[in-house]
DNA sequence: TCATTAAGTTAGTATAAACTTACGTAAGTG
DNA sequence: CACTTACGTAAGTTTATACTAACTTAATGA
């Protein structure tokens, strides 16, 4: 679950959900919108993305297409949310003292 | 901005905000909530948070009391409501289409 | 089939980040 | 004032991870 922050939060991986983020590209494409970076480090960029399952891949004859998989961000989007606005975390809290208060005597 | 998100992806940081998420806590009572992490790191953890803008520090006696900022959180908030739900960001830039048709012929 | 294109893989290296030990400091307390 | 408590800081070390160069694979087309 950490593991999906980690892959977001190295510079080069996140500049690449953003790319993909509009619309699907291929690995190449991808590669081509960095300088300074190569082609290899970007498709393990690409690996690491894929495996914390932000990424879908596709194949169309040689090409790898890229494309993002909003699911994959579901597992943290609950936990951060409850960094934006602790308030949710305070109502949960009260919300379940309330069930076992009425679990106690109904 | 995306220091923010080094700052959090890191497992004792993110343990940390997560202890702080309920109440307020001293520096020491938050390392003694870890074995096999030293108070010094702790430590500079809590200095990586604070410089973030995820976590302020309040002084009582000798003792630092930490607890979350939630405005911390906002600058990457909008930012990854944009991965969780993707046609939030197509919406935008729709808007932002029609925003551009009405200045060209108005 | 040989060449080309597009991309992933591997092994080794470099660098950044987290950790440890030792020390320093500020605010109480006897 | 010495002593303790509760921390932070600094220097050096270890570890993780991002990178590069060289190589491999897979699909396609002449």
């Amino acid at each position: 679950m950490i593991g999906t922050l980690q892959a977001m939060a190295e510079p080069t991986r996140f500049a690449i959900l953003q790319l993909v983020q509009r619309s699907e590209m291929s690995a190449g494409d991808i590669a081509g919108n960095f300088k300074g970076v190569t082609r290899p480090a970007v498709s393990q960029h690409l690996g690491v993305l894929k495996k914390a399952g932000l990424l879908i891949e596709r194949r169309d004859g040689t090409r790898r297409i890229y494309r993002l998989s909003p699911e994959g961000f579901e597992p943290i989007k609950a936990l951060l949310e409850n960094f934006w606005d602790p308030r949710l975390e305070k109502l949960k809290t009260a919300a379940e003292k309330e069930e076992k208060k009425k679990r106690r005597k109904p």
